[in-house]
DNA sequence: GAATTATTTTAAGACAATTTTAAGACGCTT
DNA sequence: AAGCGTCTTAAAATTGTCTTAAAATAATTC
């Protein structure tokens, strides 16, 4: 399972090579160049874990720190800094952060000290399933399109679950049928017709973007492009 | 709820401040002053939390951790240690560690640590927890909406604090009846309902002000918006 | 310890959202 | 162009939630 790592981080070096570093370790990046994109990034899709640099353009680290924990007290929160003051140390942990790294930092040590969070996390961690742009978090039972909450409907979010298990693989009408909807014999409805369609609708999946996919005569395929 | 904190440090002055400054913060402090008689005690005993020091006579700091983690994985470790070279940092988070700090090092730095560890694993510490406009005081036992005084009763308190100490998350029905009303088998009954019907009420939670939300065919979130 | 009050639970009708049905439009295949 | 399968839409059926009020239970008061 893909852990998902939003940076927060104005110097464009220190991000591509923070980003670079992660994606090599197969950590699934994002990234926003200042405190408010940040935040708003932060907020309105779920992460694993926000690396947060202290000194931000806009609202200041520790302010989207401290805002972000507001909302959620979950997610692991890891400063990087080049001050090292005791004092602003402490503020950082005041405001919610898990951890704190000094620059100039290894970037082994940086990969420990994350995978530190994840290791204390681990018996929490939700199962997450994605598609292209589409991120569903089955425990919660909450479905995101990049960052943006999609509200689904318990049948939508079933059949959607199903096609995702089932990625890049063809699921047939009546597999559909009997796994979703429980019917196990005969079927003559235009249910899964009708959901497909709203969930194309809802996901944006349109003409281009063609995530969900119909097979003719025999059922649909979730795949990555 | 009184923390246990075990010290494992060979030297006598460090100790003494160590024990001094932290029963004055009302923890409950048992030491060990070499690495085999800090193993046992750490094994033999629950901990709310671990310091050890890097350098100790006898086993080392390192595989005292390591033995430890062996056994419990849960447990927070924080390291004290006068080394700073990233390959001793890196060791020891990867022998288990969950913090690490630098002699010498301040002592409201250490405090703060601490509190990090304890506040990311009992989410239950903070008396104070808020939602919105609202804000409920677990001891005392009382709730606010902005500086207004809320009553409720019982089982509207018990289901506040239920749904708030999960914001974000979804609850259940199922969940909420087992936390809650401590009902763990079949539920066929209202009463969720009626309470969160109640809840709205008393906290002016109408219409745009929609901090606990209903998620069709599961059950509620509480929010931040 | 009986009476009063407050809290919790049950139940039922109103209401709202979801799910299903159905029918015509559309598009692919032959 | 005919035929079949899929898409799209809207209305009907169903299910889940809201809101009340009354009944049952627990806690206070006299």
């Amino acid at each position: 399972m893909a852990m998902r790592i939003l940076i927060v981080e104005d110097e464009p070096g220190i991000l591509n090579f923070l980003r670079q570093g992660l994606e090599e370790e197969s950590y699934v990046i994002d990234t926003a160049s200042d405190g408010n994109e940040g935040l708003e990034k932060a907020l309105n899709s779920s992460w694993d874990l926000l690396l947060i640099d202290w000194m931000l353009p806009g609202i200041s680290g520790m302010d989207v720190c401290r805002r972000f924990r507001a909302v959620d007290s979950q997610t692991p929160v890891i400063f990087l800094t080049a001050r090292d003051t005791v004092q602003d140390t402490i503020m950082g942990l005041k405001a919610g952060a898990n951890d704190y790294i000094r620059k100039p930092f290894s970037f082994d040590e940086l990969l420990e000290r994350i995978r530190v969070q994840f290791r204390s996390r681990e018996s929490t961690s939700s199962d997450q399933l994605t598609l292209g742009p589409i991120r569903m978090d089955i425990h919660s039972h909450q479905v995101y399109r990049q960052n943006e909450l999609i509200s689904l409907t318990q049948k939508e979010f079933d059949l959607l679950e199903y096609l995702i298990r089932n990625k890049g693989k063809v699921c047939r009408r009546t597999s559909i049928i009997e796994s979703v909807w429980d019917i196990h014999f005969e079927y003559n409805t235009g249910v899964i017709d009708v959901y497909i369609n709203s969930l194309r609708k809802k996901l944006k999946l349109e003409t281009e973007e063609d995530y969900i996919q119909t097979i003719r005569g025999v059922g649909y395929i979730a795949r990555e492009l």
